[in-house]
DNA sequence: CAGGTTGAAATTTGATCATATTGTGGCCGC
DNA sequence: GCGGCCACAATATGATCAAATTTCAACCTG
């Protein structure tokens, strides 16, 4: 698994030139965003001292930035958690990604390389084994590389920040549906949005990419409303 | 001016219960918002603990905070910095804010009582009268009281979080351009939308948002390239 | 000989930690 | 069940270490 680079082993690794506050940011970043944290659970600061091996002034930062991002939530009492989304904060969640990543697939369309959509082929192709093997985790990641990497090639810094902060907004939640009702149910419109790139059809991307949203976030708001 | 509260001057006032970094980050927020802060100016820790009397670990953490909301940014080696807009970032948030403040605007229309549309009324006319002054401090605040009111309404967190986002990055750049051409140039749809707010007018208050988002953006862009 | 360039030292700034202080929630006794 | 005590976690500070920029001077070049 080239594919993708498991940033969180990096947090404790000693050659890393990057300060230690950047370093827990990533690995709570990938903790959130693939599911390793679920939603309503607590987080401390002196429990990711402890676990990461790091002083407090660099986790608060990173908590600070994540609290932020949407990521973590502060719960008034000094208390930091993981997000409980409500039906209305997913209904919010599906107007933003529809207007704002319809309109980072419209704009990669026309900078990506024919190499750039192999990539993406390639990882639609790692995707399609770990919905087969029900591997939630290798799901996670592999999605959310897909997108990434579609929406880097927009060269929309902006746009592509608002969209990764909503990335980290749902993210747990994601993780707790797959787990529940398995990978199989779960959406991939890839295969069209990569035959629209191929074509130079803006336009079918953006469709494309507003249907693969629309049925993980429909998903979510199913689960949610169920328990 | 009961309007508006400022918040700056909460910062170093002793009876204020709020942690430390919560008041730094508000400071820095208002100045930032407000213009108080020239795009491209450096900004430093250790000035900041300086200048506000309090301690580096608060100053840190809003740094950070306001790093992760774009209104500053880290500039590689260790340098943080009040961030230069590009003609680009200018058409992403155009894009943003039509998608984003529209549908704010749309979502507030059936929630505002007569009292809270007579409220923004109240807001406009004081706007009017910091545009015959010249007033750009008084026309900032209360043009981001009018949106911040308006869009308190929409009972959209989210949403609006994404908005105030967006808010923070072209608070700067919005001052210069207001320092340069003075106050008479600038937007105040403020009126359709209120007519259009008591007519209960989604669609109308939603197009009127999207005209004065536009004409000010629009603005800020010509200043910026005749730089 | 003058101007520019490069090198190292010094100062300024940032990063991290250890520690003191304060506030909150839980628990025990009444 | 309620109110006061205790323990724990978060907040905030100052000290210490590391890095980077700036400054200054000597040397090389034209």
């Amino acid at each position: 698994m080239e594919l993708i680079e498991n940033r969180a082993s990096a947090a404790t690794s000693t050659g890393d030139k990057r300060p230690a506050h950047e370093q827990v940011y990533q690995a709570l970043r990938s903790q959130i965003l693939f599911g390793e944290l679920v939603p309503g659970q607590p987080v401390t600061i002196q429990g990711l001292t402890d676990s990461l091996g790091v002083g407090m002034t660099p986790v608060r930062e990173a908590i600070r930035r994540l609290i932020s991002d949407g990521a973590l939530i502060f719960q008034g009492n000094r208390r930091v958690s993981v997000p409980l989304l409500s039906t209305g904060d997913i209904e919010e969640m599906i107007f933003a990604r529809r207007a704002i990543e319809s309109e980072l697939s419209r704009r990669a369309t026309g900078n990506l390389q024919a190499a750039d959509i192999d990539h993406l082929e390639r990882i639609d192709r790692h995707l399609d084994r770990t919905i087969a093997d029900g591997d939630v985790s290798g799901y996670l990641k592999l999605n959310q590389a897909f997108h990434e990497t579609l929406y880097a090639h927009a060269n929309t810094p902006i746009l592509s920040d608002l969209a990764e902060r909503l990335w980290l907004r749902f993210g747990p939640s994601l993780r707790v549906v797959c787990g529940r009702f398995g990978t199989q149910s779960l959406p991939d419109r890839h295969k069209e949005i990569i035959t629209a790139l191929r074509n130079g059809d803006a336009e079918q991307a953006a469709r494309a990419t507003i249907q693969d949203i629309e049925q993980g976030m429909e998903l979510m708001a199913e689960a949610l409303t169920s328990t």
